[in-house]
RNA sequence: GCCGGGAUGGCGGAAUGGCAGACGCAGAGGACUCAAAAUCCUCCGAGGUAACACUCGUGGGGGUUCGACCCCCCCUCCCGGCACCA
């Protein structure tokens, strides 16, 4: 008989789910672990040949250690709010919990097409009113704790989708999601405040056991940088407050910049001689859109504050004040001392505005740019700072500082806080209602989920104000406190809200009294791996450590950090190489591989195209190795084989495998693991397997081709289920080979291989060696100066003409 | 500009100081077949040879070492992230 894959994966598939063969059981003796994917966005298009790579992946994983033993905790949700399905639903006119419903449908069946080990009792769906009650009311303890707070800002501005970003959202200048330019504007937001856990989200990172691109990612955009605030008088009687990371460069500072917003402006109003020029400026900069500003970058425009100077404190010199819009307001204080000679804008500046460059460290020459290094230099043009280095001087002009009462030692982060609303329809609302006798008052407890309104239209208007807005019915309402008239907040949150804590609500899916229940919590504690896709990196993984630190501190629960690793894997490419996208014309459908080849080879190409963590381009031609692989297992095994014992013959090669094979799945090697099951195929090509080869050989591949392992299992007549079977246990000693054949060179270049008994001392091997022909031909009338042996390995011979 | 990751046969990739190219794809030859497909067996880095021998070969240049794809220094190119963060 032929493989029939479909059969046989439709068969086991119906078995596992109707069988709940992998539920997870809170509370059990075994050891658990929780294994995670990101879960997906149910978006029209189905599902993608890129969801199944981390998927299959942690499978492989969720399976091994089920097999291990282990109480595996495997679960699959729907992230589903959110503008694609909002903007579908607009335009076919449907409603968007309709589209969902739909969309997490076809997904599912997708997903249960490829075998995966969920446990589908789990599954959960943030769009759901029993789940979003609960992102709710960690909003409402955030509201509490004043971590949310509403403020008018200038916010990232997306013109197609008319709706405030996040700066995590923002890339290169345009909205992340659909590509158009992103401007600034004055809003009124919700903010999350991130930066309070700046520090801890960043010490907390020596816990984990991430991989470690993904820790530096996270330090450099939370961006902690050390340095001092300090106050320089001005000619208008008052200060200005500068941070800076190069108090020891202070002497060189001849000018100040400080940003077109900021607030001092206004303060000297009255005293500017060329105010006009200066609002001027002001005004083209805050027309600006971010992608303009960074374009201008290398060209730096500013104004001088013409009537108001300020004084260098060490030098006690008078240095003009400019503004410029290369002075973020939002970092810092939003004004700097600017040091021409040591710092690389500060250089253009002064170029561009004929000011003065003073050399206070030496190593480069100011005239030709700026001499940033702290490593080397030494101080100069310095007053009592001379001859120190850089640290040295760092410390002394600090300590002059603190006595002088100028400033103080200072800590900034890039980390700004979190634009928490969005202008939409489709989110979780905000439990939030506005008195103008009370202010904001939170909903109670009790009336939560707050369910958004079932209404005809979710259009966007021009005017930047939510859907929601013109809904008068449900916007007007009582106060909670005073029980006056109230309006409710009509922005909703974020996509990123409901994935921010959705592994708690795995260990609970059910709960209808908390969040999490707290033998739950007690029990699965985190998560214990989670892989997930790099571009998360900034948004997702960030926000959650976020709100896990917060419902930590709150007492919910126990552990500091959600999850205990983290890994990534690489995107599948186009066959040419570029990124899969349907305008290119090169997606490939996993429905169609399915179909041509079942989801077993899918699931063993998709491992064995390449390195987990790498970029690979797809190959349509490739695939079908993976389905002859399976197909010679087939052809070996289809008839129950003889002999319940390991052969001799294939003994140390099943050894061999059996260690490889669990070493490469635990790092995450699947491409090596499944090379290593081919070759082990191989040898049961020259050497006929026993039913005892063959169980080991299914128990392995058990992971990887779930449905055709359990198949063959079968068809063997063992008991139960593969994928339920016992890991296969190698013996050490057994995968020692009696005789090894090892490399033999001669002044380090190889001339022949010979084969010595296993673990030979150093003269055997010497001796086997120089006994070889082609050796002991290149021997003659030379003279062995000296022999290095490698155990097993190699032999070298450095040889000379005998004198 | 800064921070990561890379560059290995016709292709995807193995090997992290010790026989470069495991495994797979593509290709060539053979067996089976009326034939094709499928399957099985053999070959498959380049030059060289009748065949051996031998020489060259992991982006480029230098170095360390008995020995370097692997470690160190310099350079080129590609991919990802950040980007006026003082």
């Amino acid at each position: 008989m032929k493989y029939d894959f479909t059969a046989i994966e439709k068969k086991w598939q119906k078995k596992w789910l109707d069988e709940k063969l992998f539920a997870a059981v809170t509370g059990s003796e075994k050891p658990k672990s929780f294994l995670m994917i990101e879960f997906p966005y149910p978006s029209g298009q189905g599902l993608h040949v890129g969801h199944p790579r981390p998927y299959t992946a942690m499978d492989i994983v969720a399976r091994k250690r089920r097999m291990e033993g282990y109480n595996v905790l495997f679960p699959i949700g729907y992230d589903a709010f959110g503008l694609p399905t909002e903007n579908y639903a607009i335009k076919n006119h449907l409603h968007p919990s309709e589209v969902t419903r739909t969309n997490i449908k076809r997904f599912t069946e997708q997903l249960q097409m490829l075998g995966f080990s969920f446990d589908w009792d789990r599954c959960i769906d943030t769009t759901d009113p029993d789940y979003y009650k609960w992102t709710q009311w960690i909003f409402l303890k955030m509201f509490e704790k004043g971590l949310a707070y509403k403020t008018s800002m200038p916010v990232n501005w997306c013109t197609s989708c008319k709706c405030v970003l996040a700066n995590e959202e923002v890339v290169n200048g345009v909205c992340e999601r659909c590509g158009s330019e992103v401007v600034r504007k004055e809003k009124s937001q919700w903010m999350l405040k991130i930066t309070e856990y700046a520090q801890r989200l960043i010490d907390d990172l020596d816990e984990v056991n991430y991989i470690e691109r993904v820790k530096i990612q996270q330090r450099n955009w939370i961006g902690r940088s050390t340095g001092a605030e300090l106050s320089f008088a001005t000619s208008a009687g008052d200060t200005m407050t500068v941070f800076t990371t190069r108090p020891d460069t202070l002497f060189g500072a001849t000018y100040m910049v400080i940003a077109p917003e900021h607030a001092l402006i206004e303060k000297w109003a009255g005293s500017l001689t060329n105010l006009e020029a200066v609002r001027e400026y002001q005004a083209a900069a805050a027309r600006k859109s971010d992608f303009e500003r960074t374009e201008m970058a290398k060209d730096k425009t500013g104004v001088r504050l013409e009537g108001v100077s300020a004084i260098n404190p060490v030098t006690g010199k008078e240095i003009p004040i400019f503004i410029s819009d290369y002075v973020l307001a939002t970092y810092g204080t939003g004004a700097i001392m600017a040091v021409p000679g040591h710092d690389t804008r500060d250089w253009e500046f002064a170029k561009q505005f004929k000011l003065p460059i003073i050399e206070v460290v030496k190593g480069g020459d100011v005239e030709k740019e700026a001499f940033t290094d702290c490593e080397t230099g030494i101080m100069v043009n310095s007053g009592f700072l001379d001859g120190m280095t850089v640290e040295e001087a760092k410390k002394a002009i600090t300590a002059w500082i603190l006595e002088k009462g100028l400033g103080k030692e200072k800590v900034n982060f890039k980390l700004r806080d979190w634009v928490f609303s969005r202008q939409r329809y489709w989110g979780e609302p905000i439990p939030l209602v506005w008195c103008e006798k009370c202010g904001w008052v939170p909903l109670e407890e009790s009336e939560l989920p707050l369910l958004l309104p079932e209404v005809k239209s979710y259009e966007t208007t021009d005017d930047g104000e939510s859907p929601l807005a013109h809904m008068d019915a449900w916007v007007n309402t009582v106060c909670p406190h005073c029980g006056g008239p109230a309006k409710r907040e009509t922005d909703t949150m974020p996509q990123w809200a409901g994935s921010s804590w959705y592994y708690l609500r795995y260990m609970d899916p059910h709960n209808d009294k908390a969040l999490v229940g707290e033998d739950a919590i007690k029990y699965w504690h985190q998560v214990d791996w989670y892989n997930g896709g790099m571009e998360h990196t900034t948004l997702h993984l960030l926000y959650s450590r976020f709100w896990h630190k917060f419902l930590y501190d709150i007492g919910v629960v126990p552990t500091k950090e959600p999850y205990m690793k983290r890994t990534s894997h690489g995107m599948i490419l186009g066959e040419g190489g570029e990124k899969m996208s349907k305008s290119r014309g090169n997606v490939i459908n996993p429905n169609d591989i399915i179909d041509e080849f079942g989801a077993d080879t899918l699931r063993l190409y998709i491992m064995f195209i390449g390195d987990f963590e790498k970029a690979v381009p797809w190959s349509s031609t490739a695939v079908k190795g993976c389905k002859r692989f399976l197909d010679r297992i087939w052809n070996l095994a289809e008839l129950p084989l003889a002999g319940n014992e390991m052969s001799k013959a294939n003994e140390a090669e099943i050894h061999k495998a059996i260690k490889k094979v669990g070493e490469d799945i635990e790092s995450m090697k699947f491409n090596t693991a499944i090379a290593t099951l081919m070759s082990l195929v191989n040898t049961f090509y020259e050497n006929k397997p026993t039913r005892g080869d063959m169980k080991a050989l299914i128990l392995m591949l058990s992971p990887f081709a779930p449905h055709f392992a359990d198949e063959l299992w079968e068809i063997q007549g063992f008991e139960s289920y593969a994928c339920l079977a016992p890991w296969p246990k190698f013996d050490e000693s057994k995968t020692v080979d009696a005789e090894k054949e090892i490399a033999v060179q001669v002044g380090g270049k190889l001339k022949t291989t010979v084969i010595v008994p296993n673990d030979s001392d150093d003269e055997t091997v010497k001796a086997i060696a120089c006994g070889d022909e082609k050796i002991s031909r290149l021997l003659e009338g030379m003279e062995i100066v000296k022999v290095i042996v490698i155990k097993n390995k190699l032999i070298n011979l450095i040889i000379k003409p005998k004198s």
